[in-house]
This record gives C-alpha cells, sequence and structure tokens, in this order.
RNA sequence: GCCGAUGUGGCGGAAUGGCUUACGCGAUCGCCUCAAAAGCGAUUGUCCCUUGCGGACGUGUGGGUUCGAGUCCCACCAUCGGCACCA
C-alpha cells in the first residue's frame, strides 16, 4: 500500500503547465476528421469568477472532452462580455475608469478560468471591448445601415432630469433612479433600430433546431404572431385612428375606443374641456414602467378625450378614452374596446360605467348574459348575437379563420372595404441605440447638411476616447468635443453620433470572432469559418431565452442574406463538405440552471423583557440550542427569520411570528463570540436565493478549489445537481465526491492484486464495466451529469467489492482500472491523468479513445420478474432474461404474494409486459394481475 | 398580469406510462483509536400491529384517464426564470 495520498494541489497546476506547454487544447483545421463547435455563453467580467461560471462551464467542457475522446476534432473557446453598464457603475461610485476596471477583472477571471483546467483553446480568446473586436461590431452597423436594416426611428427611454441621463431599467426603482431617488419619466428619443421584424416569420421555424422545447415555445410567443384584422375607425371630426383585433367577428360590441397617452391624435382630439385632465393623464403614465402598466390586478385608470368615433360596422357613436393599459409599442397604439368579451376592456367598463353590449351567446347556455350583472368578459365560444349580417353564425373559440364567426366578419370588413385581413405581430424592431460611454461607437455621422452617412470603411473603429469623466451626469460621449466634432466625407465639419451600441450587439456574432481573433480583413476567416461553422452545441442560462438567443438568430439571417458566409461555404464545397443553411447560428442548445445561495438557519434566541403591544421589548437576548421554542409571559423563544436593524422577526413554531425589538441598552449573548455582543451579529436565516454579495451568501470558487482541488469541484458540480435545474449550494455534500476519488486515487496506488482471479467475478466485474459505459456515454450525451457520476461511483463499489473478494487477477485489474480512468477523463481531467501515468500509460488520457460499447458482454442471463397487483409489487421472482410470455404468467400466479392477494379466486385479467431492451440494463419483465 | 419551468425521504437528487427513492449527503449503531478526526461495516420513507417472508399510507393539493400514473389530462397552490436599457 502506497503511502502517497490524494494531493489535488500538487498534481493539478502540474498538469495543466503540461497541458498548455505540449498545446493540447490548441483546435486547428484538420479536414480529415469531423469536427464539433462547442460553445457556453461568454462571461461578464464582474469581477470574480462566480461559482455559477463553474456550473456552466465545467459540465459543458467535460461534454467537449468526451466528444474529443469519440474522435471529434473539438474547438471550444472562451472570451469576454466585455462592455456594458456595471464598468460605468464602478467609475461613478469608485472613480476607476471602466476599461481599467473591466481590463483588471480579465486579467483576474483568466487566471481563475484556467483553474478550471478546462480545453478552452486561449489562443482563440476574444474581448468584445478591445478595438480589434469592436471594429467588426461596427463594422457590422454600417453594413446593416447600407443595406436597410438599420434605421432612425423614436422610442421611449428612461430620462433622469437630475442626472440628465437615460437610466437603464435596472437603475430606475419604483419611477425613481437609484442613486439620487429623483423622479424618472418616460421620454420619447430618436434612436437607432434594426430591423428585427425582417425575420420574424423565419424564426419562427425551428425545423432544424434540436432546442429544447421551452425555448421553441418563449420565442414563438415572443414574436407573437396573431391573425386579425386592421380596422379603420374615424372620429367624428374625420381624424382615421387605425385599430387591430383578432376578434373582428365582436365589432358589433365595440361601445368604446382607447388611445395609448402617447398616441399620436390624443392631443389633436381632446376637446378643450378635456385638455386640462388629459395632459395630466399623460404626464402621469409617463412615469411608469411598460410592465406596471401590462399589471392586470391594477386598478384601470384612463380619461375620456371628449372625443367621439363611429364604429364602421353599426354607425354607433362611441366614446374615445387614453388609458395606460393600451401600449404604444403593441399594434397601432389604439384599440376598439368590447367590454362584454375582453376582461381589460370589461373591467375598464364598469370603472368608468361605460356601455357594455352583449355579443355571444355562449355554447350551451339558453339566453344571453345581461352585460348589467355580469361579473367578467366572456371570451369563449358561442353564437354570434346583436351583430347584424353574422347574427347566429358560431364562434367556436378558435383562432383566425379557423372560427366561422371570424371567417365571416374578415369577409365581411373585405367586402365593404371597412377593414383588411392582418397579420400582425408582438416582436418591434431591435433599439440598438445606449446613450452610455461603456459601448461600441455606432460609426455614423451627421452631416451639416442634415445628411447621415456611416464612417468609411478605412476609418473603423471609431474608437472610443480613453480621457473622459464618467460622473453619472450627462453623456461623457456627447461632452467630448474631441469626439463629437469630425468630418464627413466631403471634408466638412460635421457631428459624430454619441449614442453608442447595446451590449447584444457585441454578444451576437462572437463565435464567430472566435475562429479567427486576430483576423484583420474580416470579422472572421473564411478558410476557419467553412470547417467549423455552424456552431454544434450551445449551453447556457435559460434566462436568455428570448433575447440573446433571438438577436443572435436575427444576425446570422442578415450576415447570411448580406453574403457574409459565401466564400466559407465555397471553401467548404472544395472540401466536399455541404454547409447547412448557416441563417441558423447554433444547431444544438441545452440550458444550465442557476446554483442559489445556500439555506442559513437564524440563531435560536431566548429573549425576556416586556410585552406591549404584542410586541416584545427585550431587556436580555442570548442565542441558545437550535429547537427550543416557545412563547412565555414575558420571553420570547425560536428562530430569528428576519432583522431589520434592532426588530427580530422570531419564529416561535407552528408557523407563528413574534416581533421582539432589541433596545440600545439591552444585554445580547452569543456564546460562539467572546466578548460583549451588539443585535448586529444576531444572525438571521436565508432564505434559498440567488447569491449576492449584500446577503453573504457567496460562494467562492477559488477557496473551494484552494481547499478540495478543481477535479472535486467540476465533479460536485455535476455530481451534486441537475444541469438543466440548479439549485441551492449545499456545502456538505461535496463530501461523497471527495470520498469519490480518494478512493479511486487509493484503488490505483494500491496496485493489481496478485492473486489468481475468479472467473466469475472477472465476468461480473466486465458486465459492470459495459453498463457503465453504456451508461455514461448516454449520460453524457443527454447532459445528464449528474447520472455519469453516480454510475463511475457505482463502478467504483463494484470494483472495490471485487478487489475485497479477491477475485481479480492483475489483468482483470489493470483493465476495469483503466476504462474506469477513461470514463472519468472528461470529469475530472487531472486525477485521471496522473493515475493514468502512474499506471504507466501513454500520455495523455485526453488523446484516447473513449471505450468501445460491447453489447455482448454487458448482456445479463436473469432478471426479476416483478409481480404487480395494479401499481402494488406483492412478488418478485428471479427468471432468465428470454422468459416467455406464459411461462412468466404461470410462474407469477404461482407466487405466495399473488396467491395471498386472490384468496382463492380467479384473476379477471393478467397482463404481460415483456419489458424494453435497453443497453446496459436488463430487461424487467412484469406481470400485472387484475382482480 | 403575460410567457416558460419546477414541486419525489431529514437533504441534493434518480426514475422510457410498469419494483418510488439509484448515486451521494446527513443521522444512528458498531469496529479501529489513549482520544478525536479520517477510515471501515451495518441500519435509515411514514405510520400501525399480533414484530412478520405482516399491513396501511406515501412523488405540492383536488379530480380524471389507464390493468398500471412521479410520468398523461383538467383545476388549483407555492417557488424560480423572462417581459425588450442587467448581462
Amino acid at each position: 500500500m502506497s503511502e502517497q495520498k490524494y494531493n489535488p494541489q500538487t498534481i493539478e497546476p502540474r498538469w495543466q503547465q503540461r497541458w498548455e506547454a505540449d498545446q493540447l487544447y490548441r483546435s486547428t483545421v484538420d479536414w480529415s476528421k469531423p469536427k464539433h463547435y462547442a460553445l457556453t455563453m461568454l462571461p461578464y467580467p464582474s469581477g470574480d469568477l462566480h461559482i455559477g461560471h463553474w456550473f456552466a462551464m465545467t459540465p459543458s467542457d467535460a461534454r467537449a472532452r468526451f466528444m474529443r475522446m469519440q474522435g471529434y476534432n473539438v474547438l471550444f473557446p472562451m472570451g469576454f462580455d466585455a462592455f456594458g453598464l456595471p464598468a460605468e457603475q464602478a467609475a461613478i461610485s469608485r472613480g476607476v475608469h471602466p476599461a481599467t476596471w473591466t481590463y483588471a477583472n480579465i486579467e483576474r477571471m483568466r487566471k481563475q478560468l484556467r483553474s478550471m483546467g478546462a480545453m478552452f483553446d486561449w489562443q482563440r480568446e476574444a474581448v468584445s471591448s478591445d478595438p480589434a473586436y469592436y471594429k467588426w461590431t461596427e463594422w457590422f452597423f454600417k453594413r446593416f445601415f447600407e443595406n436597410d436594416l438599420a434605421y432612425r426611428g423614436e422610442a421611449v427611454v428612461n430620462w433622469s432630469d437630475a442626472l440628465q441621463t437615460v437610466l437603464a431599467n435596472e437603475q430606475v426603482i419604483d419611477g425613481k433612479d437609484e442613486r439620487l431617488g429623483q423622479p424618472v419619466i418616460q421620454k420619447k428619443m430618436t434612436q437607432w433600430f434594426f430591423r428585427y421584424t425582417r425575420y420574424r416569420d423565419e424564426m419562427l421555424n425551428f425545423d432544424r433546431l434540436d432546442w429544447p422545447e421551452p425555448i421553441k415555445i418563449m420565442q414563438t410567443n415572443w414574436i407573437g404572431k396573431s391573425e386579425g384584422a386592421h380596422v379603420t375607425f374615424y372620429t367624428e371630426g374625420g381624424d382615421a385612428i387605425l385599430i387591430y383585433t383578432t376578434r373582428p367577428d365582436t365589432l358589433w360590441g365595440a361601445t368604446f375606443m382607447v388611445l395609448a397617452p402617447e398616441h399620436a391624435l390624443v392631443s389633436k382630439i381632446t376637446t378643450p374641456e378635456q385638455q386640462a385632465a388629459v395632459q395630466a393623464y399623460v404626464a402621469q403614465t409617463a412615469k411608469a414602467t411598460e410592465l406596471e402598466r401590462q399589471a392586470e390586478a391594477r386598478e384601470k385608470t384612463g380619461v375620456f378625450t371628449g372625443a367621439y368615433a363611429v364604429n364602421p360596422v353599426n354607425q354607433a357613436r362611441i366614446p374615445i378614452w387614453i388609458a395606460d393599459y393600451v401600449l404604444s409599442t403593441y399594434g397601432s397604439g389604439a384599440i376598439m374596446a368590447v367590454p362584454y368579451g375582453d376582461q381589460r376592456d370589461f373591467e375598464f367598463a364598469r370603472q368608468f360605467g361605460l356601455d357594455i353590449v352583449a355579443v355571444v351567446q355562449p355554447e350551451g347556455a339558453d339566453s344571453v348574459p345581461d352585460p348589467a350583472t355580469m361579473s367578467a368578459a366572456y371570451d369563449g365560444a358561442g353564437i354570434m348575437v346583436n351583430s347584424g349580417p353574422i347574427n347566429g353564425i358560431a364562434h367556436n373559440g378558435q383562432k383566425g379563420r379557423k372560427s366561422p364567426a371570424i371567417a365571416a366578419a374578415l369577409d365581411y370588413l373585405e367586402k365593404n372595404g371597412i377593414g383588411k385581413e392582418a397579420v400582425n405581430y408582438r416582436l418591434r424592431d431591435w433599439l440598438i441605440s445606449r446613450q452610455r460611454y461603456w459601448g461600441a461607437p455606432i460609426p455614423i455621422i451627421f452631416r451639416a447638411d442634415g445628411g447621415i452617412e456611416a464612417v468609411r470603411e478605412d476609418q473603423l473603429p471609431v474608437e472610443l476616447p480613453i480621457d473622459v469623466q464618467i460622473t453619472g451626469v450627462g453623456n461623457p460621449l456627447s461632452q467630448h468635443a474631441a469626439f463629437v466634432n469630425t468630418y464627413d466625407s466631403d471634408e466638412n465639419p460635421a457631428r459624430r453620433e454619441t449614442d453608442t451600441m447595446d451590449t447584444f450587439m457585441c454578444s451576437s456574432w462572437y463565435w464567430y470572432r472566435y475562429l479567427s481573433p486576430n483576423y484583420s480583413a474580416a470579422p472572421f476567416d473564411a478558410e476557419e469559418a467553412a470547417y467549423w461553422l455552424p456552431v454544434d452545441t450551445y449551453t447556457g442560462g435559460a434566462e436568455h431565452a428570448t433575447m440573446h438567443l433571438l438577436y443572435a438568430r436575427w444576425f446570422a439571417k442578415a450576415m447570411r442574406d448580406l453574403g457574409m458566409f459565401d466564400k466559407a461555404i465555397a471553401i467548404a464545397k472544395q472540401h466536399g463538405r455541404t454547409m447547412p443553411d448557416l441563417g441558423e447560428p447554433m444547431l444544438q442548445l441545452r440550458n444550465q440552471g442557476q446554483i442559489l445561495g445556500e439555506e442559513r438557519p437564524g440563531h435560536t434566541i431566548m429573549a425576556t423583557g416586556t410585552f406591549k403591544q404584542g410586541k416584545l421589548f427585550a431587556k436580555k437576548v442570548a442565542v441558545v440550542a437550535p429547537g427550543s421554542m416557545g412563547v412565555g409571559e414575558n420571553q420570547v423563544m425560536g428562530e430569528i427569520m428576519k432583522r431589520v436593524e434592532n426588530v427580530l422577526h422570531v419564529h416561535v413554531g407552528g408557523g407563528d411570528l413574534r416581533v421582539v425589538e432589541v433596545p440600545a441598552d439591552a444585554e445580547i449573548s452569543i456564546p460562539d463570540i467572546p466578548g460583549p455582543n451588539n443585535v448586529n451579529q444576531l444572525k438571521h436565516h436565508l432564505d434559498i436565493q440567488r447569491m449576492s454579495k449584500s446577503k453573504g451568501n457567496v460562494v467562492n470558487p477559488d477557496e473551494l478549489v484552494k481547499q478540495y482541488g478543481a477535479d472535486t469541484v467540476r465533479a460536485y458540480m455535476m455530481f451534486g445537481f441537475d444541469w438543466s435545474q440548479g439549485g441551492p449550494w449545499n456545502s456538505k455534500n461535496i463530501q461523497g465526491v471527495v470520498r469519490w476519488l480518494n478512493e479511486v486515487w487509493d484503488m490505483v496506488h494500491a496496485g493489481a492484486p496478485t492473486g489468481e482471479g475468479n472467473a466469475a467475478v472477472e465476468r461480473d466485474i466486465e458486465r459492470a464495466l459495459h453498463q457503465t459505459i453504456a451508461k455514461v456515454s448516454k449520460s453524457m450525451t443527454d447532459f445528464s451529469f449528474n447520472t455519469a457520476v453516480a454510475a463511475l461511483m457505482t463502478l467504483k463499489n463494484t470494483l472495490r467489492d471485487a478487489i475485497k473478494a479477491d477475485g481479480l487477477s492483475g489483468q482483470a485489474w489493470h483493465g476495469a482500472v483503466q476504462n474506469m480512468l477513461l470514463l472519468m477523463a472528461p470529469i475530472t481531467p487531472h486525477i485521471t491523468e496522473e493515475l493514468w501515468a502512474k499506471m504507466g500509460l501513454p500520455y495523455s488520457i485526453h488523446q484516447q479513445a473513449w471505450p468501445r460499447y460491447d453489447e455482448s458482454k454487458a448482456a445479463v442471463e436473469e432478471t426479476v420478474l416483478v409481480v404487480q397487483i395494479g401499481s402494488k409489487v406483492v412478488a418478485r421472482i428471479s427468471v432468465p432474461v428470454d422468459i416467455s410470455e406464459a411461462e412468466a404468467k404461470r410462474l407469477a400466479l404461482e407466487s405466495d404474494g399473488a396467491k395471498r392477494a386472490l384468496n382463492g379466486g380467479a384473476p379477471k385479467k393478467v397482463i404481460f409486459i415483456a419489458g424494453r431492451v435497453t443497453p446496459g440494463r436488463p430487461p424487467e419483465p412484469k406481470v400485472n394481475i387484475v382482480v
């Protein structure tokens, strides 16, 4: 037995250096091999690597390694999404330049990333805030601008008058800026947009994509295609108001109209008497965010404009209101209100006493509901009533022309020139302007003559000036004269665009830059693209479902249509490969969940004092043993669930909370903390939630690596959670992985047994090995990392028992252990490399082929026949795997359990379930007896 | 509010419509030790009784489909993610 103990701190850096020196993970084009482009979402350089980064990246790395061992030439790059708001916030609060802050963070995170032992090809690293990178971000903008994919339009922003700046949504809290608490208003500005909507129909097609179903559904809903009609209403003054409706069949029930307060017609149609009220309401609406405005629970508010419109189908005179539940960003910013059929309209009508006309007699009802007594809108199926020409036609509850009533209404509208059948989308164009410093400049010049031109290609990139003052007030770029003042293409003085680009722009094409991060003739080298594109596997958080991932798809389609892939496609063709349509950037997508903070119990205390109005004013507070709970005449005992300053919320059992106030002169004793204690040292319960520094529940991966080694942390990331779900951190469970790796280490260092071995045991081990190969291969393929580790632990247990029983010859031991190390290699790359070398096998384990699964070696001869009555198991019988149906039924009926349950009676029915054939698992025959 | 997801032992989790709880953590008991840690071995869903090769119950709640439901369907509750300027 070797005395040598597993010490990751010495072996891990050693192998990392060796791999780096040998360029073991350098990925180069090799047309003789199949390729696999594995991509994981790049991090924002926020400061330190977070445990969430480990959770996202190390399983993805393990899978990339698995693909490599399976014979693929794998590219697994890494970079930084380095533009963004936090850098500016650091500049404001700490006076550090955003570039200084960002690059210092990147430097630190590079080191931390290297400690993962991942197979990142660092020669392909890309940083989006490098001029060499954002030159191409700007170049894309220019190409889009020149091809009518970018345009100027109006959109509202969060404007802080106090800060003279535009704020991000997260900087606005409850209608006020987070720094000064001054009001923020919604202000219209002219900004840059991409024609996102151009590809909306193509983005609804997921045929070629192996993406999670929920992501596809969310994107589909985000695009929000609906069928209906455009109908023009006219005001009594003759102004046209265009509306969109998915329920043209309910037009006869439209008893009023509602315009978004921002609607262009509002000021024009408002009558003098209503002027003041309308203006006040418009101003009030400017304070609310879109999200708040959509909240249905919110009480409906609105103001009458004083104007009337004419319902085009029945000439009814209907009032025109404005209300914030109608959004200017959706449809035309105006609606016909049908309070009978739409819940929001219904509530609005009730609130303001507006007419409600019933237009659908509900299916199965023998009368039409009385609008005066209805408690909610009716939007179900039924027969049209009070609807002129479409009376009596059924609405079957389906959408669009699938409903006879909607079809009839559409025909009527078209025939009478009242409206047009139309498709509408929820998706809006992509607003890419940001009034910020730390982003890629928009390469546009405003000429003195009013013209707008893109910066010449040979003058890209427009570089961000470094000499700026970031104060949080105003926009640093527009205050920087040397940046703003420039010349147009005719050498006339001109003004530079000072908006920068949305950082989603930077992260919409980074996987192309990885192909050739130093290439200076184009965003990427076509020779590399021809081989590596498209991305085969993309992993990242599901929180990117609709925004980043839809932008990425849009970008690829725009690039395709501008011919940016043509050269790569031609090169691929020369190599005999037909490229798939590169309009889809990633073929397979998988999401990991989030690691949440660890639950922490609060101190259990005994507080003694006096009760006043149900609240205990404490004289003494002592931390006592957990579990003590209760309320006495002058005391409260229990766990602290919450603490706000000196007020404790104490759980006293039975779900009861008591409030304890701790005055400054109270005596506090916490046995764990010597010396005099104060109220701030009392720990309160921490719920499972996102980690954040302010909550004090951050898990630091550097410390874990120091304590356990990278392999253990990697393996725990994969073993301790369902990867797609994530979950709360648990600092105890890592112990299982520690024991596993220690035991594997000791097993190899103990060396091969010297005994003769036992044929039956060796056969069992061979079977276990091949069953494990099947399980681990399937688990790795399916991103089910926890079951891969579990299967490897099981194999280790089986192997240990066989060694203990002295059942293995040296040769059998070598075969089993070698294969076990190969199966572990993607998960724990350092320890397996070390043990591989220890066994005298050739460097590197990571260049070996994945063990081959042999069905015949995994086969079993016997299995268990399960006998059920209903879903209850009454007997288990050991039988041959190829048992016949008749034999199985006979054995089942003869079993004690079945006899007991039948109690002498005859079964009604006997069902035989053969059990499916799964690689690496015995069949599971069953007999179900119906009594 | 809308869209999407999740809910299984004390805990993390596993499970193709077919043996619930694999694998691991923790706990309990034992071995080892002067002792502790580590390690090793055993036990470990809940309840009931006549303590057995026993019975009942058990996958958020309430219904349903099925010979059979954690899994499918309906309704509800709770939690998490996204909602267009956080990334």
